[in-house]
DNA sequence: GAGCACTGC
């Protein structure tokens, strides 16, 4: 058929030369200029040599484009024009142009890291900004500017500020290109005061329904304002004589099409971001914007995801708005002011800088690259995140002294999360693999489970959720029942499960022995959460803590009622900035037996004694928490009362450390201490506080001592000790500044402050100083141990170093005023009088 | 005291 003018074919002889010239472009116009059907033929018309590969954020527009691509140049799919996405490929030795998702392009890479069989990788919908498109972006680039100049990239996007990529390809030339869309009158409709949502909604839609025709298209950032607004709108829709109809990524396949297919009545649409990218509605033409949307996010310092709910960004408010201009002019109604307007970021922060970034980083490992911080990001990722990623692959045994092992270049080539990928291989050591790759893709994909009632499922009692998840899918195979299980299975996510099992199963270990099929299931899955621990606060109660002391709530429909020790897998980090408890959706029981032996041990095991229990309790990132008493948990609510204890250098370890600064002694001596204490020997990378530049200073000298370059002071075992703590731009710092040339006062004294979490907990903290009631001894020497009170606004209000007086003087004062402050809190017992009523006769 | 964005090998 002979194809329609598009307005992108204006371009076209432009894209070319430049492709021809420089080696690539930036291509910038808008959806429905025909960039993704005209760019790849134009490219193979221009003689480039080898594929061309299409980059396509998801796979329906994968096997779309591809379809249409063909249907142009009158071709069958999957001859001169084919795709590959997961589980399904349609291509051959003569498919030229070749559409893949994202993880295809990047398994493509790994297979064959210098892209020896393509000519030209196209990249479509950049301005998405996905991780996995990003780091294929700079490996692309990578391999382009180093060995494959002949490579073409061509970069595509509709939004994005196309400068900063052309200057990612050294200086590509940027073309623009108009688009079709019609006029969108935008307007807005700030929320009332302390109004609901739903009623602000309600409003909105209401006005639109008088000022437009056709569907109206509402968007909300999640499932449960959806249900609220939907209740809401139920009466307004009947008089409208419209429909209510809702669209999310949790529903199923056949609902979503029922969306997205024409409509003979009119309805209100209730959405989330997926109409915003993913699935585009044709009837629509007014839009209603709530302007917010939730996002995860992976904060490092915490390690745990958690879902934000935030205010869109411009490009996000923007996009929205178009969504009503498709077909007609259209008319866009905003859920906030002008001045809020003015106050949008320009773009919302791409998946780089706030994903969890183990899987990026196993990646880049895999590709050959020794150093991801070192690596030519497109955007480079927070240095905190890369540390956290590069600690959970060490973690998980696929890093060692910085290099991938054999296990992790197994793990890379599993086509889901490092952990999972873990959990899969760990069928090496207790069996069952097609059993531990269902468990891997049941944690992989959507829940199969269908969502529960609590008060119906809390008659449930197993030992894992990830088990039940499991059994039910076994059963549903065996006998196609959905309810076969412990749980009612939703067919969908079920089928697509199962499916992903068979994929996975392929990377699975051959074994021949193992443990029981249940416990293997729960022993592959504490290997890919080792850190993710758990022990319940009261026997059969939802309350527990995690290594590091992190408070979690078990969600109500696990089924993981009776466990004293529990993994948790699935779990929501709750909101920034509070210490509120993580919810934990996915757990599965854990026996001690099965910890590392070194994690089991007592404190009096271990040999220390009771200051060093409190010296190195401050921060316990290990599994001895869950053994010891449990001092370190009690979680109070509200108390904004900031109280920190600082630890203090050491006062003579000089001569037992063969370090002549104090400071450094001690700080040494206490990192070993944790390092001990933890059953993998590494240092607990997020919990520790960072070094100041006075420490920095302090220590230098010792390190580069008898060493003349970075290289040699890297291998330095202190170094090594003080990873953790240092932060990554001070190792940066060291790396850039010869040690040798920094000034260091001499005889200076170096005070550390940890900073607690937040809210930090007076009862906490002093439960943690027990052992500290005289000035401690450790390794043969005094330590000093420098306690401070902090303010709310974290001013020191006092310091000591006088044990017994910070005992008798502010401890009773800052006790007794917190009682005040908070009497319905159970505070611990006081030890100080407990002790003097067990003893009596003893003054403090 | 409840709470679950969207993809993808």
């Amino acid at each position: 058929m002979p194809p329609l003018p598009l307005p992108v074919d204006d371009v076209l002889p432009q894209v070319i030369a430049a492709v021809n010239e420089h080696g690539a472009c930036v291509l910038k116009a808008p959806t429905g200029a025909g960039k993704t059907t005209r760019v790849p033929p134009a490219l193979l018309e221009s003689a480039v040599a080898g594929q061309i590969v299409m980059l396509e954020p998801r796979r329906v527009a994968a096997r779309a484009a591809a379809r249409r691509i063909a249907a142009e140049r009158g071709s069958a799919l999957g001859r001169e024009v084919g795709y590959q996405v997961r589980f399904d490929r349609k291509a051959s030795d003569a498919t030229r142009i070749l559409v893949v998702t994202e993880g295809v392009l990047l398994r493509m890479l790994q297979d064959d890291p210098l892209l020896e069989r393509v000519g030209a990788v196209v990249f479509d919908e950049f301005h998405e900004r996905s991780l996995s498109a990003d780091l294929a972006l700079a490996l692309t680039q990578r391999v382009r500017a180093s060995v494959r100049a002949d490579l073409r990239i061509v970069v595509m996007s509709a939004t994005v500020d196309p400068s900063r990529v052309a200057a990612f390809l050294g200086g590509a030339p940027v073309i623009e290109s108009k688009g079709r869309a019609f006029p969108v009158e935008i307007e807005h409709r700030p929320r009332e005061g302390d109004s609901r949502l739903e009623n602000d909604v309600l409003r909105a839609v209401r006005e639109a329904a008088e000022r437009a025709q056709g569907d109206i298209l509402v968007f909300l950032p999640g499932v449960g304002e959806i249900k609220r607004c939907a209740r809401v709108l139920q009466p307004v829709a009947r008089s409208l004589d419209a429909d209510v109809v809702e669209l999310h990524g949790e529903l199923p396949p056949e609902k979503q099409d029922a969306v997205v297919a024409e409509s003979t009545r009119r309805r209100v649409i209730l959405a989330t971001n997926v109409a915003e990218t993913s699935l585009t509605l044709p009837g629509v033409r007014a839009v209603v914007d709530a302007g917010l949307e939730r996002v995860p996010r992976t904060d490092p310092s915490i390690g745990l995801p958690r879902l934000e709910t935030v205010r869109i960004s411009r490009e996000s408010a923007d996009q929205r708005a178009g969504r009503a201009g498709r077909l007609a002019a259209g008319l866009c109604l905003r859920l906030w002011s002008r001045s809020e307007d003015a106050r949008l970021d320009a773009r919302r922060e791409p998946e780089v800088r706030r994903a969890d970034l183990a899987g990026a980083v196993l990646q880049l490992r895999a590709w050959g690259e020794p150093e991801p911080a070192d690596f030519p990001w497109f955007e480079a990722p927070r240095a905190a995140a890369l540390e956290a990623a590069e600690a959970l692959l060490l973690r998980l045994g696929a890093l060692e002294e910085g290099r991938l092992t054999s296990t992790g270049r197994a793990m890379a080539r599993v086509p889901v999360h490092p952990r999972l990928a873990r959990l899969l291989l760990a069928a090496r050591q207790v069996g069952h693999p097609r059993r531990l790759a269902l468990a891997a893709a049941a944690l992989s994909e959507r829940s199969p489970f269908v969502r529960m009632d609590r008060r119906a499922s809390a008659e449930q009692h197993g030992a894992s959720d990830v088990l039940d998840a499991v059994e039910a899918l076994e059963a549903y195979e065996a006998t196609g029942r959905l309810d076969a299980g412990a749980r009612r299975l939703r067919p969908g996510p079920a089928r697509f499960a199962l499916r992903a099992r068979d994929q996975l199963a392929r990377f699975a270990p051959k074994a021949s022995t193992g443990v029981d099929a249940d416990e293997a299931v729960l022993r592959a899955v504490l290997a890919a959460y080792p850190d993710r621990v758990a022990r319940r606060r009261t026997p059969g109660g939802e309350r527990a803590v995690m290594v590091g002391g992190r408070g979690v709530r078990l969600d109500g429909a696990s089924s993981v009622r009776e466990a004293e020790l529990f993994v948790c897998a699935e779990v929501d980090g709750g909101r920034r900035g509070e210490r509120s408890e993580a919810w934990v959706r996915t757990a599965s029981a854990v026996e001690r037996a099965w910890l590392p032996a070194s994690a089991v041990r007592t404190t009096a095991a271990a040999g220390f004694d009771e200051a060093q229990q409190a010296v190195a309790g401050f921060r316990r990132t290990l599994y001895e928490d869950l053994v010891l008493e449990d001092v370190a948990v009690q979680l109070a609510r509200g108390p904004e009362v900031e109280t920190a204890l600082a630890e203090a250098a050491a006062a003579d370890l000089d001569a037992a450390l063969a370090l002549d600064d104090p400071a450094v002694a001690g700080l040494r001596m206490r990192v070993s201490c944790l390092r001990t204490w933890r059953p993998d020997g590494a240092l607990p990378e997020v919990a520790l506080p960072a070094m100041d530049d006075d420490v920095l200073r302090t220590l230098l000298p010792h390190l580069a001592r008898g060493r003349r370059s970075f290289a040699e002071l890297r291998k330095a075992p202190l170094l090594d000790h003080l990873r953790g703590l240092l932060r990554w731009d001070q190792l940066q710092r060291l790396d850039r500044e010869a040690p040798e040339h920094i000034e260091v006062p001499s005889g200076s004294r170096v005070r550390l402050t940890y900073e607690l979490g937040r809210p930090p907990v007076l009862a906490v903290r002093i439960q943690e100083v027990f052992g500290l009631r005289e000035t401690p001894t450790v390794a043969g020497g005094r330590v000093k141990v420098l306690m401070h009170l902090l303010a709310p606004n974290g001013r020191p209000q006092q310091i000591t170093d006088d044990m017994p007086s910070f005992w008798a003087n502010t401890y009773a004062g800052v006790r007794a005023e917190l009682r005040r402050r908070y009497p319905k809190h159970a505070w611990p017992e006081d030890p100080l009088n407990a002790k003097a009523q067990r003893r009596p006769g003893r003054r403090r």
